[in-house]
DNA sequence: GTCTATACCTGGATAGAC
DNA sequence: GTCTATCCAGGTATAGAC
């Protein structure tokens, strides 16, 4: 692995831990073990390093995601092995962490991949659901708009139990619940 | 509105917007017209201070929802106007968001006030959860731990979807897709 | 491509005057 | 109680040698 891959992959990684301000270039250069000339010769600096892991985390989210989509089965079953999909939970999301990062948000660049990780997951799970919806796998009533950000917000908020409780049981506990109200509906009336 | 008041104030809304590690002692200073000696006079640093801030966010936090919790009606009707209080939804949750930052839940200091809310809350809920099911609010196959998890984290996860979008409506989605299941469920077989 | 030197600013805190 | 001076480490970047 050369010095820019490393630089990046430690990114990743810092960014992951300690998010965006808390992140120095230095820090990133001791951990990779790249020198400073090396890092502000591949990248212009700072956030331009920190785009580029941005972009590879994304990237990463959208292919676990949809590794889970495209497999066989009905809505309900490739949903629930999405939410089920083994993370590392107390770890946080290395996407969904940066949302609360006021100098990401602050910053087009590195807003942009982040919120389209986002739209593509809302609008992925939304489809499902509405195709599930329509093969009377769900209940007439059920939104597939507000369901699919109800969804993802449970992931998201998950991770914020766990960490809170330092426990991953919080993480599960309000997915289970999720899957629950999800299958109750799944009851036409 | 004294010194020490003011810092404190202050302190909540920069630990808000920019977190613990993105927020420095001399920015309170200056936000609150407080000077460098006067901080130091009146608390012993920057965690010493974050402290006092944190204690006073989380209390308010869970006034606002036992606020809510207390009116009368049924069990569903006051998940649902907790669920649908006003919020600040582009600001994200000035507790929730601290579970992200690394330095604050390293010190057990300024976790512990964190970690006591959300166990609060879920335990809350989750009280009130079962009390709906055994007046037959809710069906027997609900599962009130599980579910009242699955609540907090659908209200922290869409203040992260809202910010991924900058736009409230995230938000708003997610609590009525959440509300729109938990109503279904509430049909006993 | 990578290294070292250098620069300037901010973070977080202490000391002592008033 | 509040002010100013001072301190040292770290953050972020540029310059130029190798």
């Amino acid at each position: 692995m050369d010095a820019r891959e490393r630089l990046i992959e430690t990114a990743r990684e810092l960014l992951w831990e300690r998010g965006y301000v808390g992140t120095s270039p230095k820090a990133i250069q001791q951990r990779s073990g790249a020198g400073q000339g090396s890092m502000y010769h591949h990248f212009r600096g700072k956030s331009d390093l920190a785009r580029a892991a941005i972009d590879r985390s994304a990237a990463d989210m959208r292919d676990r995601a949809e590794a889970e989509f495209g497999r066989p089965g009905t809505a309900l079953e490739r949903i629930s092995s999405y939410l089920r999909l083994e993370r590392r939970v107390l770890a946080g999301c290395p996407v969904g962490r940066l949302t609360q990062d006021p100098d990401v948000m602050g910053d087009p660049q590195l807003r942009e991949p982040v919120e389209r990780t986002f739209d593509w997951l809302t609008d992925r799970l939304t489809g499902m659901l509405a195709d599930g919806r329509r093969d009377g796998e769900f209940d007439a009533a059920l939104d597939p708009a507000a369901t699919a950000a109800m969804l993802v917000a449970v992931v998201q908020g998950g991770y914020v139990l766990a960490r809170a409780s330092n426990s991953p049981e919080a993480y599960s506990r309000a997915i289970a619940g999720a899957i629950g109200l999800l299958t109750g509906h799944a009851r036409p009336a």
